[in-house]
DNA sequence: ACCAAGCATTTGAACGATCAAACCCCTGAA
DNA sequence: TTCAGGGGTTTGATCGTTCAAATGCTTGGT
């Protein structure tokens, strides 16, 4: 077990002092460039990697995010969370940053967490995955300022205006929009809309969504619209019962847009079932149950809501902190638009093969 | 902005030294109790946190663990990995130890990431949960005599009696035999298959276990059994094909065990399809969708999968790194008994409440 | 009366990096 | 010739903690 090498090596191996070396590393445009040289041949020579926790002891930075892993329950849900854990990982790993998990029992204890990762110096900013309203955990962030972003934003009632806190977000309005619309263009005159039961944002704005763009190109009146939606909770039975009850109709939808794909997937057995089985469905999420099963599905872009929530907290480049005020010019926050993955649409009995995207698709690895 | 408490605070506070607050911290049994009880009420007055960068700087150990975020492609896969993480974030804090996330664009991209992890005293370990044949990143782990865990049995070859490294697993076999005698108990004379068709000790194992309770309990010819078994690449379509082509055949199964939830949704399918909606169908890995729709699942123990990885890299308690030699009594993988989760086997135009769990079931939350 | 042994506590040094200030050397203006 | 200015580099101090060795106090055996 040999001992690895320190900067006072490197320093003896370049002919120059600790401090040069140091220098070279953090603030490279004050260094001679022969001397740079030097200590780059040196530092490759021996294979030195500074010490992370003697830097962050001496410059109080972890470069480490604190990501809390919230109960399966709360916030993005399933494999959404997988995946935007993974493009948070990179776009970190593209700066130099670290994250690192926690989690805890309800609010206190999370709070308790919070305080002991900053005060043991272990993260310099947290990102969340959660929406509650009025929730104590972004409150006490708030109030002891410390960084923090979430995903998604606090409530409706925090206005674009004025935002509480940083947040990232995507347009669920624009999401639902383009499903409907895809469904339109593909000849559907009624579009059924199959949602969430609960006062959310997410649950307001894809409505409206659908909504909007339903009235606009279909010319349907807000009575009508209300027959032709459903709100439930979410879920594959749950798809199955609102689009049974909607295939059902006298004047029934030739179309389904849904707020997510398992609900996506209990209309199309649904529709199967009902001898209904054509009927175009469009999901949400775009998770590989919609690429397998083969149905359009909107597709969050997770890799730009992490590089969002990176440059909120940490500014264009770089890995320090910058604090931010909210200006009309430069917001608080970071509203995405989705892009729809539109597929042949599919009868369960059937296979096909997963479509190509509409635009361009963020998650295709 | 106030400064934060040192040990040097607490210490003054308490009237002692620097070294006996750090000793009420470390080594409570060497410190007198009414003394013990001096430094505590310091320590809550001045709200003091041991600063955790200078503690690894003195003691180079992070109590820090590794993970190594896979691409979707490989590994434990979708919301399966959700669960672990979460476990392993949980069984990692009761022992004070924190999680940090890493990845990076192929195997030497890793093992690069490695070196910087551990030079920089960032991690005291990796845990993988990735299960390639002759990975280099693991090859590079042992080599170096880096401590380390998989979640996953290396391959085939490397036998249980002298694992080339520690790992821990989940009986694939006991699994799949268990679902195949919950659908004889349920009836079931002939019990068809849907398994993986790459050459993986998973594969392998889950369709061993499958035929070997079929011919023990239904007295059925390895001949017999490989009509009815198919090796399919995941997915719901090839669950959906696997299963038409099953219950074409002449004699037909009367039950379907899949080593997949999403193979046994495409099962599911084909079924209702096929007018024979009623047939009993067993998935794998109880992921949300089989509890939403209803069909019984074989349920992996994460949170067990997760302790035990910790016990195999910091003993039965503690966050100290455990050097370990194999040995028949103490052997250096854990591989653990997965349970099934009956539920009301379900036809797909039917709303079912989720059933309740057959044994214990490790994750409900 | 002496010293060995043990316990509880204290003191000085070290971990590996960066900060702040001092230093050296060169150039150019007075 | 002198000195101010500044780029490039070095030196001493420091971050907060734990290690290793030293200290003081008690106890008990001979």
């Amino acid at each position: 077990m040999q001992q690895l090498p320190t900067v006072e090596d490197v320093a003896r191996v370049a002919g120059v002092s600790r401090q040069t070396v140091s220098n070279a590393l953090n603030s490279p445009h004050i260094v001679k460039p022969e001397t740079m040289t030097r200590v780059k041949a040196a530092i490759a020579e021996l294979g030195y990697r500074p010490h992370a926790s003697a830097r962050r002891l001496r410059t109080r930075k972890s470069s480490t995010i604190g990501v809390r892993l919230d109960p399966m329950t709360n916030g993005i849900s399933g494999s959404l969370l997988d995946r935007f854990l993974h493009a948070l990982t990179e776009q970190a790993a593209e700066r130099d940053l670290r994250i690192m998990l926690f989690t805890a029992q309800g609010p206190e204890g999370e709070i308790e967490e919070f305080r002991r990762l900053r005060d043991g110096a272990d993260v310099d900013a947290f990102v969340l995955t959660s929406t509650m309203h009025e929730d104590p955990r972004t409150a006490w962030l708030r109030d002891h300022e410390f960084p923090f972003v979430t995903f998604g934003r606090p409530s409706a009632a925090d206005d674009l205006g004025d935002p509480i806190h940083p947040w990232v977000d995507v347009d669920g309005f624009s999401g639902a929009e383009q499903a409907t619309r895809h469904a339109i263009d593909g000849g559907a005159r009624r579009v059924g809309y199959i949602g969430f039961d609960d006062d959310t944002t997410t649950a307001r704005e894809r409505r409206a969504g659908w909504a909007a763009e339903s009235a606009a190109r279909l010319g349907l009146g807000s009575a009508e619209l209300d027959t032709l939606a459903r709100a439930v909770v979410d879920g594959v039975p749950q798809g199955i019962a609102a689009a049974s009850a909607l295939l059902d109709l006298p004047n029934a939808p030739d179309a389904l847009v849904c707020a997510s794909d398992s609900l996506a997937l209990g209309a199309l057995m649904a529709a199967a079932t009902l001898g209904r089985p054509g009927i175009p469905v469009v999901g949400y999420d775009n998770t590989p149950v919609a690429a397998a099963i083969g149905f359009s599905s909107v597709d969050q872009p997770l890799d730009l809501v992490a590089a969002s929530a990176l440059e909120l907290l940490f500014g264009d480049s770089g890995s320090s902190i910058v604090a931010r005020k909210h200006s009309a010019a430069d917001p608080l926050y970071r509203l995405l638009t989705p892009t729809l993955v539109a597929r042949t649409s599919t009868q369960l009995t059937h296979m096909e093969e997963p479509g190509s995207p509409v635009a361009g698709n963020h998650n295709e690895r």
